[in-house]
DNA sequence: CTTTTGTATTCTGTATGCAGCATTTTCTGT
DNA sequence: ACAGAAAATGCTGCATACAGAATACAAAAG
């Protein structure tokens, strides 16, 4: 939970190309950022006036992120009245679990076949720094790099589409599983599918790794379920 | 491709509750509506006085709109110059041809579970409109009864992200399956798959009914992969 | 004391105005 | 006549201003 500070609207002037930043994008992450990361927990009003006056930003721009974000399924919009930020439901939750999991079933094969083995070698890469994160028990950069890994693979498939729906629904479970803190023995479980993962994706045995990507998914509701 | 005409603000009247149509939502369908039939073609700008002019709103709500489109895949953004309507190569009407066929396999799948018997009736009497109209030679409406059907058989899934993802395929995709005319003997091939899909339903036969709802989908882009 | 109604305030929804960037047109020099 | 530069135009991006709806509060009636 941060504080709320105003954007940076980079003043610049250091070297390098002139970062031409579109407010819009900026205004858009910072928001995903603050609700996914809980300072806006679920139920909050979007208070144009109030947040735009902390982030720094008049309200034009500020309501068209929030329009954005309310596309993407991440706030809602109620007529007349603004937006609040998304309410989640158990089910909800398990409902996107069960969609992630189809599509990265789908991109475990896709990538199996579409991926170069230079491409494989970066997600192994990234998988040996987050075994390694596990081992040194650091839990936030093993999330990260968790993720990673996941996108990594969707990436792999090289499907636009299903980047695009995998990210979504990746989003919107970010602040669940941002929540859901699993206990030592269901995290060694996780990391040692990761392991299994990895291994498949360098044979290239799509079934084998489409089960295992399957299966943790459905792990990772079993992990959640309690905290939901 | 119809005239660009303002939008019905709705000056009402007539009995019944007061319909508080909110602008936005209203800008956004109508927008939707005219990339989708064609009116505003892959690459063109989105003219922001100009358009506006036209549908008798002000930049602002226009504004905000076009955002949420973009956040649909609809339109894109350009730093400084605005929104243009995306254009999709063939590869990326396969790759969601592929996902969605990925979807619905699952929603197949979901649908024989959790529908009731009537839920499944009322998509038997879709079924068999649509076959009305394709005896009647009448391609718009069986077009529109086709698409409504497969909406339908994903609502009978109960999954609200699966909902969301497909129809956000369904929509991008909509542009593409609105030209993709296809001949007499593959349109009759299309009817012989819903019959068989109606069935599968009927039956809750779910691993028949993900069978041909994928096969379906396959043959769909077989029959536009001509023309795109 | 509770309920209801009228009023005031606050917030959203929309329009307008201004500044900066991109592009195009025009002018100048070779 | 042609190439390059400079000015001019048009559009986007952001901020501000105004109007209408919703809510909160207070006062009065039951």
């Amino acid at each position: 939970m941060n504080e709320i500070t105003p954007l940076e609207r980079r003043a610049d002037g250091g070297p390098g190309p002139i970062r031409r930043t579109a407010l819009h994008d900026t205004l858009v992450s910072h928001l995903r950022d603050m609700i996914i990361e809980g300072d806006l927990s679920p139920g909050t009003r979007l208070h144009e006036g109030q947040l735009g006056e902390q982030l720094g930003v008049s309200r034009t721009p500020l309501r068209e992120a929030i329009k954005y974000l309310a596309s993407e399924g991440l706030v809602e919009l109620v007529p007349s009245r603004g937006a609040v930020v998304k309410r989640f439901s158990a089910k909800d939750v398990h409902d996107m679990l069960t969609v992630l999991q189809t599509l990265e079933e789908l991109a475990g094969k896709l990538a199996c076949e579409a991926a170069s083995d230079a491409a494989i070698a970066e997600v192994r890469a990234l998988h040996d720094e987050m075994v390694r994160r596990y081992k040194a028990g650091d839990r936030l950069q093993y999330y990260k790099l968790n993720q990673q890994i996941h996108s990594a693979i969707v990436q792999l498939a090289e499907n636009a589409a299903l980047a695009d729906m995998h990210a979504v629904l990746q989003t919107r479970l970010k602040r669940i599983r941002f929540i859901g803190h699993e206990g030592p023995e269901k995290w060694a479980a996780a990391v040692a599918e990761h392991d299994e993962m990895i291994v498949a994706l360098e044979a290239r045995d799509k079934v084998k790794l489409s089960e295992v990507l399957g299966r943790h998914l459905m792990n990772a509701w079993e992990r959640v379920r309690a905290s939901v």
